[in-house]
DNA sequence: TGTAGCATGTAAGCCGTTACATGATTGA
DNA sequence: TCAATCATGTAACGGCTTACATGCTACA
């Protein structure tokens, strides 16, 4: 009987396991937000806020969740915290659920499939600001691996961020080839 | 009064023009499908046989495709070519629309996140397989390379499947180095 | 006083998938 | 004759986005 979530579902669920190891009154929907715009976006997506919205309230269905009125502070919000059994079934999925290959949507090796319809200027210059991007997109994860620092608590999220520095990286030098190859 | 067609279809249209170049009669959905899994897939999507059907009628009622119906052969079909309306939207849209950052959907990382939850030697095994469909898949896009040859007139699709083979060198690569790290 | 940020949602709709249905041809 | 491949679709639905609505608080 185990729900049939979404890899999204469980990419929050996860979200939610890592607060409840350095906090206790949970996080609002804004707050799962900003973490998956600093966290998730870089592997995965980071959803639009009405679907956190959408999927806290799924969660707590299920029971993986509880939400809790806080009115303690000056505003009202609502509180989520992941249970044991929200634990559990995440654990479960990492256990069971298939090991899909990623999946990368490039719409710049996309357009490069069709250089031949662009000029050869236009398509350098896709390629530089390409590279741009890469560069500002870089200094953004670098932040958030600067962020974790070095605690064992966040060894493995800190090595995923060194896994995409090193993706740009490479991806940069590859580019960079190409341009000369062309 | 251009219309909005999603990247999928311009992918599709792309596919087309490239046939036009080559030979007379255009392709078939059923075709159509077959090359989108050889090339578009690495960098994109391969939509599935029925979406792209559905794209292929939409191309059609804007005028960017031809429908022909092919009774010559043993077996009735449809055959599509790209129109020079197409052609032109289609080189309006490479000039015009966003060059959109690359979307990156990785349960490999996003599991490794969350690496704690899953014994050290789950952690690893989760990576060595990945290695192994990295060769697989790096496997299948040397295929397409090779067939591709050096042709100056396919020079821009070679080079975006040199692309992809160094990017997944690049992973095996920094898997291999993370693993050591862990 | 007004803008930015905090906080929570609903509604509509697109893109794409899976499941299913149909039927013809090729070749073992 | 039976499976595989060719060939074309429809139906249902999931996931996610954009647009929109609401209202409060901090601060310049």
């Amino acid at each position: 009987m185990t729900a049939n979530l979404s890899t999204t579902s469980y990419a929050l669920l996860g979200l939610l396991v890592f607060d409840s190891t350095t906090s206790e009154q949970g996080l609002t929907g804004y707050e799962l937000k900003q973490r998956a715009d600093r966290t998730l976006r870089f592997y995965w997506v980071s959803p639009a806020t009405s679907q956190i919205y959408t999927e806290l309230d799924r969660l707590n269905r299920h029971g993986y969740v509880d939400a809790i009125d806080d009115t303690s502070g000056k505003r009202n919000t609502r509180r989520f915290r992941i249970t044991g059994v929200g634990r559990d079934s995440l654990t479960t999925w990492l256990h069971t659920s298939e090991h899909d290959f990623p999946i990368l949507k490039h719409p710049i090796a996309l357009r490069l499939l069709m250089g031949s319809l662009m000029g050869p200027g236009e398509v350098e210059s896709m390629l530089d600001s390409y590279v741009e991007a890469l560069g500002a997109r870089r200094h953004e994860l670098e932040a958030v691996r600067d962020m974790l620092g070095d605690d064992d608590s966040v060894a493995y999220p800190a090595r995923v961020a060194e896994w995409g520095l090193a993706y740009y990286d490479s991806e940069v030098e590859i580019v960079n080839k190409l341009r000369k190859d062309l």
